[in-house]
DNA sequence: ATAATAATTGACAGTTTTAGTCGGGTATGT
DNA sequence: ACATACCCGACTAAAACTGTCAATTATTAT
């Protein structure tokens, strides 16, 4: 039961993303330097959470990325989403129409209400509060307890 | 963020264990074939399942597992720390004396939250209810929703 | 126009984890 | 003694994860 660290790196991007913007794009060579995440890593994730709606880009010189929405719209689950990471634990649960097992689900309703649990959890937190925690603000809502 | 298909073994495996118990001890050979999971495997797994005080084996003719303790008191997420499986979703906060990132931990709350809420769900259901479940007879609380 | 910047894309590879198999051993009841 | 069934560690094939590399396209500054 791991998050990978695609995810972990999505969100770190993302919120400093967000920590360092101001108006004009940020590149990701400089989100890869904070975050000593690799350049071309990088390039891959952002591809995801802009076709996700995540992010959008400014091609060209003093192009870089930008949020898509703003920061108090965009929950971590979305981030999570957008780089093709399942959020759900068992594999035949995958598709949005339910699960296609075809017998011995005695374990089923552990995994889907589990699966409900962390969504719930994830789409709760917003980038806006992530930042603002950064900055040694906390928002109206903590994260954690 | 998937649960491996090892905890979910277990877990099933533990259901059919106790649905198929009626006092005497049950042979892997015949979850094996119930379940449709090796016999090899399974052994690998109750193995574990025995150091984690979750079954109790008898050996010799006639042996086979039983029950550890009643199971009410086996919960969820205890027989998924039994197979080693771990249920905190990042690395870094593995070790029970709280996470060592020495930098940049914008991020932490967020998995530390995440990992609570696993194991509140996880430990709030016991075999019992599963069995109960399994049997077609819902026990008092449902697992999902 | 041209050059520099920065995103975009696909192919590829090393490493780690997972999911098992295999071959033996050990305890116990008949 | 012998069959049963648990016990244990080494090994392996496949998949997933975590990236790298090379080449391209779009945009802006000069």
């Amino acid at each position: 039961m791991r998050m990978s660290t695609k995810a972990q790196y999505a969100v770190r991007a993302m919120v400093n993303l967000n920590l360092y913007s101001d108006g004009s794009p940020v590149t990701l060579r400089d989100i890869s330097l904070r975050e000593s995440i690799s350049l071309t890593y990088l390039e891959q994730l952002f591809v995801k959470l802009r076709r996700g709606d995540i992010v959008k880009s400014v091609r060209g010189p003093g192009g870089g990325y930008l949020l898509a929405r703003p920061a108090k719209e965009i929950q971590v689950d979305e981030i999570i989403d957008s780089v093709e990471e399942s959020l759900v634990p068992v594999s035949c649960m995958d598709q949005k129409r339910g699960c296609v097992c075809d017998d011995r689900c005695v374990t089923h309703n552990v995994w889907h209400g589990l699966a409900e649990r962390i969504r719930d959890f994830l789409s709760s937190i917003t980038l806006e509060e992530l930042t603002l925690e950064a900055k040694g603000m906390p928002g109206k809502s903590k994260t954690n307890s």
